[in-house]
DNA sequence: AATAATTGTGTAAACGCTTACAAACTATTT
DNA sequence: AAATAGTTTGTAAGCGTTTACACAATTATT
């Protein structure tokens, strides 16, 4: 069932399909309708292959995220299929988990598959020269990169202002009284490093003492952040509120204060960051930064279009994050 | 950068550096070196788009999840990527909502696509008619269902089997003396007939009363679940245990015991289903049903694989949940 | 009515591969 | 040395579209 057999049936050439089909303007009504009849009575599907052999361009967006499975990049893939399906894309996903060879490799396969552009989803390595690669794709399709940023001309950003949401929870701590007050972060942590920055600021400007064994660097998972907790207690530090940079880890302190007997708020303070459902699934529920990944996701899916439509568009965008207060620190 | 200038560079014909670039077997080593050198020289990659429309195969597989968010999508999903990449497919994701329509639309775009298969996950539609589009697509490539089923020649499925499961809480929880249990489920609880079904011949099996108005149906999330539970507190029931479909109503059903001020699990025991992140981060934490999501993804990519490959498998496999004890009902 | 401008349609050449077939070698057998 | 079989290579036809260009048909302008 291809576009010759249609024409045949409607009496036409193939041209003249393929016009109708992409609805050029430059069609007799009524040679329009006899088409339109028999693609309906063949019920006909273009090939989409051979379109994009043609055409130059697949009508698809390869999707790189570390994992799915993180509610983070679930959320950012979630939105950014929405968003793409409605301009008339598809997506290819691709998981990298956060290595740089999968990650080079993928490139190279969303490359030959020739997708329109790509979204790279989370962080980029701190070694510039593990970045190159990106650079290197951007200059054959344009590169929306989300949470992340790198400068190039047919790279273009849209990041949540993490080391602003960092700022804000060590301030609103501060201003609740808390003077001594944990940073809890793990591995992989996304944009920990910003993050991290905020909570060095946050505690400047508020006049609090910075010290190094309150700052903790643990595992990925509920286990992480449990084993984080141990850690403070037996260095008996005597912080009252702990931020983490991922709820899941604020998960694994909830449970470690709970089993040293430690009361939430009223003993010490948590704070999460994420806004997942997780937040408020725990017991207390957690308070929390809502680092709006369905914004970010829309704007980058938004960004990438109008690129590939040749309209102009700022190359970065912040997005302001937002603080939710529940009960682990009210 | 294409086959021909590759093959001038080498000297040979577009032939010759086809068959390098699919190893045929049959060109002369020194022949193959200097084609080799000539690729690499000129960083040559092949174009996957004219590839597929001349070899008829795209090298790509169709996933329809109703949503990633959903912690059971996103496991599949990462799972059948994963097992799909390995084989040398990419994957294009589409996001149903559980629509209908959204489902006939994305499977048409798939088939235009020319996707070598695709994968369901989720549940089918009750009515026979909502469910023929999947009949037709498996006329033109194979389907393989995950946690669902239909029958038809080109169809292949790989199920957890969730009456079992739900059969085997209620024989647990009979089994530690609980007598009245309630059976919370959601709207779009996946496979929520059968659970449904695995309850009452669980309670059946263990001679317990069996009441309408302890099964309850709610809205999806966590606050489904604490309306639920607020619905039974309201009405008296005393029942000493709940049942859930989703372990996200279980967090709200514990939410709402905590509220009312009973203990879990002396006053009440909690059964969640899953066995997701969440049920790790409750207080106390959820004793839920393992279903296997990840072997069942695995299995799904490999039936799909198996069958593009010409190899044959069987057309429907059941995989056996797993109960996972915890505090919420030891 | 003749000419110019516009609109509609068809022909044929791409797009970058794979692969059937034929041709040209090389090795083996007689 | 000729005949045969096997291996390696090249030629050319496809795959199903889009689209530049040419031409035909229609409409507008003089």
């Amino acid at each position: 069932m291809n576009i010759y057999e249609v024409a045949k049936k409607a009496g036409v050439s193939i041209a003249t399909v393929s016009r109708v089909i992409n609805n050029s303007p430059n069609v007799r009504p009524e040679t329009r309708e006899k088409v339109e009849a028999a693609l309906k009575e063949l019920n006909y599907r273009p090939n989409a292959i051979a379109r994009s052999l043609a055409a130059n361009t697949t009508k698809t967006i390869g999707v790189l995220a570390s994992d799915v499975r993180d509610s983070y990049y679930a959320n950012a893939v979630y939105i950014l299929e929405q968003e793409f399906r409605m301009m008339g894309y598809d997506m290819i996903l691709c998981n990298t988990g956060g290595e740089l060879e999968k990650r080079k490799k993928y490139m190279g396969l969303l490359l030959e598959k020739k997708v329109d552009g790509m979204v790279f989803v989370g962080s980029v390595f701190k070694e510039k020269k593990d970045n190159t690669h990106i650079m290197d794709v951007s200059e054959v399709v344009p590169v929306v990169m989300l949470n992340s940023s790198l400068q190039g001309n047919n790279i273009y950003s849209v990041v949540c202002d993490d080391q602003l949401a960092a700022f804000k929870v060590v301030e609103s701590l501060a201003s609740r009284g808390h003077r001594e007050i944990a940073y809890v972060y793990d591995v992989d942590s996304f944009s920990g490093l910003a993050k991290l920055n905020g909570y060095y600021s946050g505690m400047q400007a508020a006049g609090l003492p910075i010290r190094q064994e309150w700052i903790i660097r643990t595992e990925s998972g509920i286990n992480g952040g449990y084993m984080a907790l141990i850690r403070l207690m037996e260095m008996q530090a005597s912080c009252t509120a702990i931020f983490t940079s991922e709820d899941i880890l604020a998960a694994g302190i909830l449970k470690g204060l709970l089993a040293k007997g430690k009361k939430v708020p009223d003993d010490v303070a948590v704070f999460g960051y994420n806004d997942s459902v997780l937040a408020r699934c725990t017991t207390p529920e957690l308070s929390t930064v809502d680092n709006k990944v369905g914004v970010l996701a829309r704007e980058a899916a938004r960004m990438l279009c109008k690129v590939l439509d040749g309209e102009d568009t700022p190359h970065h965008k912040i997005i302001e994050p937002e603080l939710v207060f529940r009960e682990s620190c009210p």
